[in-house]
DNA sequence: CGAAGTGTTGAAGCAAATCAATTTTCGTGG
DNA sequence: CCACGAAAATTGATTTGCTTCAACACTTCG
């Protein structure tokens, strides 16, 4: 599976990869960098709907349901894997891979789940703080995060785009974060000195990231 | 595959039917009534994320996930269909049913996506409007709506812990939307006098509902 | 007929948006 | 290596949408 995703191609930083109504060709999947999904709104401004991170699949969606309903853009440069909608669809015949890809799909659908909780119900300083605490374990289970520290370039208006807020209000609620020693970020450079603490502070439960229930799941078949 | 989901038994109003930590043997499908999925939040709210409404699924993820990372209960008094994990797991071999399972999962997860957008950059009036718009679409291809009229028997505290808000302004936003002439909710009944507007009202755009789309690509297989 | 649940209204308080200006950082070319 | 311009971060003041609290009316149903 990996060896047909070895072949990657460089993309600059905030460009397309797909965007609404396209219909394309190739899967992508990103090798490097951080990219997101996003949606336009009537009211002309973008909102992230979900970051894409290392050994994350765009849009597999396209493979079966057809058109795409929003857009994929690179938030950092990044390396991107393209493999044919011919292929991956082979490739899902393949019993235990095609359950791969769809465990794939219904853990994007659990982070999903609780965006939506965390947008619609928390205070804007907890769902960053939130927010932090997910991205720490994604990270890590991408090998991309080690001890607390990790690689956050983002800008502070790209997290509020995230987070469905103002970019000045975003901004205040890093410094309160700053002010309660939860985060240290610097340099982008995310340091979370207690991650236990972050969780308790922000609500965060990680049983929706599913985490191990891949090789599990792989193994019972 | 409806043959299995044939008989069905009869769930009161306000029940759950899983729990977040459960491993149910059993998908359940709605064949009449609502629905929905929900979380617990750490303040002791429940947080409503998804409607389930006849025709859907619940919880085709424990075939693959394992573990339930949220709860699922009735709204209304409801018909559903259990079919054991089993079952499904055999059906998915057959490339078909497995490609329109799959399909039903992308579809809610498009769905996830809308409501994210909508929930993090709408105002309380519109984003109810947009709420509308979805139901009554949805409603229509499940065959339970008819010329803007549809039932509607959720009480307004359920609507408010479905778009993130209090129910006191989920009561004047409804208000608004009357007075609008947007709707009219009446007897458990909502009228949409005239889609189109409600539509443009509240930026709705059903791309993402993927209609017919199912059909579509089962032709392609 | 009374009690509980649901819907409605008013007033006060708060979180976040908005607007606008200023400082800091960063990338680029001289 | 420094100077410059643009992007990003920061701050203050004001406004707004929404929450909260509290009371009250209406409906539903045993």
């Amino acid at each position: 599976l990996d060896a047909i995703a070895a072949t990657s191609r460089r993309v600059g930083p905030r460009e397309d990869l797909i965007r609404e109504g396209d219909r394309p060709s190739d899967v992508h999947l990103i090798k490097e960098g951080y990219a997101c999904r996003y949606k336009m709104m009537e009211s002309g401004e973008r909102k992230i709907i979900a970051w894409l991170l290392p050994g994350d699949i765009c849009d597999l969606h396209v493979a079966v349901l057809g058109e795409m309903d929003h857009s994929i853009a690179t938030l950092t440069e990044c390396q991107v894997a393209q493999v044919p909608v011919g292929t991956v669809e082979e490739l899902t015949r393949n019993e235990r891979i095609g359950r791969a890809l769809w465990w794939n799909t219904l853990s994007d659908e659990a982070i999903l789940r609780e965006w939506l909780v965390n947008v619609g119900g928390r205070t804007a300083v907890k769902r960053i703080a939130h927010l932090f605490c997910e991205l720490r374990i994604r990270l890590k289970m991408a090998g991309r995060a080690w001890d607390g520290a990790l690689w956050f370039p983002l800008t502070q208006a790209e997290l509020a785009e995230t987070m469905g807020m103002s970019n000045v209000h975003a901004n205040r609620s890093l410094q309160t974060l700053r002010e309660e020693g939860l985060i240290v970020l610097d340099d982008k450079t995310l340091h979370i000195p207690d991650p236990e603490k972050l969780e308790r502070y922000s609500g965060f439960n990680p049983n929706y990231l599913h985490r191990g229930t891949v090789s599990r799941s792989r193994e019972d078949t």
